[in-house]
DNA sequence: ATAAACCCTAAACCTAGGTTTATAGCAACG
DNA sequence: CGTTGCTATAAACCTAGGTTTAGGGTTTAT
């Protein structure tokens, strides 16, 4: 028999909670998804397939409602494959930026630490301090320091 | 004379919002920024400064009250130094875990453009609707095609 | 056959991170 | 000196992405 499974083993599986599965089926997320006669939910392992897809689109910080539009393309059959194609390619390309960002603001925190690493830290954060007590001095402005 | 800076300035070179600005400073991200007689915000070049590290942990994806934690340590003098690079190190093994996310989701997506880029694409595809309508029949389902 | 565990929907609620609106005080230009 | 533009605060409003609650069926284990 083919295998099935319910709502609580796919959230475990997946690590969501069962009422975010509600809720994306709710925004259209999960049309695939069948239902017995009494009206619980039937995953199949295609279905567990598709959620995988879905999980790795918002994980990369697709939202809901771009989700909803590739599955509903989906679920039309060969004719869109094209039209799921350039949305994927467009949704890397978000994928590159935000990796991009995260390279460059990893290098500022690393800069940060390795000035907090030095055995100097102390004289080199006081100068810090000096220097933003004198600039606002020189304006008339109070120091920020030691509220 | 040093120079400074008005919101309207401030707000363009960081490509924020002046309300965005506000925002922060009701958030306490801005403890440092002082104000002339009438009420102005008066941003220094040691402001902009603090900004940039506020942007840079904010597109980390820091939450605001972390980032007001750090900033409060920081107008704590040079006795919170240990504290903030811990903070900065944990904050860095956090980015390390969105880098590596954003690698295994993004082969994914890759490995779907991959397919969607062959040759025989058609036919792959309408042999996995194939196969999804199968397994849902062999379970009494309906198959959630062309809806 | 009944308690415990599980599933359903609908609707209210929540949080983060802003944005908008209303009202009013300064500033800079012609 | 008035108009236009910039700034301020407070408070209401908004959106995304869920979570919680309420009320009610279903399934499983004892």
């Amino acid at each position: 028999m083919t295998q099935t499974y319910t709502i609580k083993e796919v959230a475990e599986r997946f690590d969501l909670t069962i009422s975010t599965i509600h809720y994306y089926d709710k925004q259209g997320l999960l049309p695939f998804v069948a239902k017995n006669e009494a009206g619980y939910r039937v995953f199949t392992q295609s279905d567990l397939n598709f959620i995988h897809t879905i999980c790795c689109l918002k994980n990369t910080g697709m939202p809901i409602k771009d989700i909803r539009h590739y599955i509903t393309l989906c679920m039309q059959g060969t004719s869109t494959i094209e039209k799921r194609k350039l949305l994927l390619l467009a949704h890397k390309e978000k994928i590159a930026r935000q990796q991009q960002q995260l390279r460059e603001n990893m290098q500022e925190v690393d800069f940060k630490i390795d000035r907090y690493s030095s055995v100097a830290v102390k004289e080199e954060v006081a100068g810090e301090i000096a220097f933003v007590t004198q600039e606002k001095k020189a304006l008339g402005l109070p120091s920020p320091f030691r509220q």
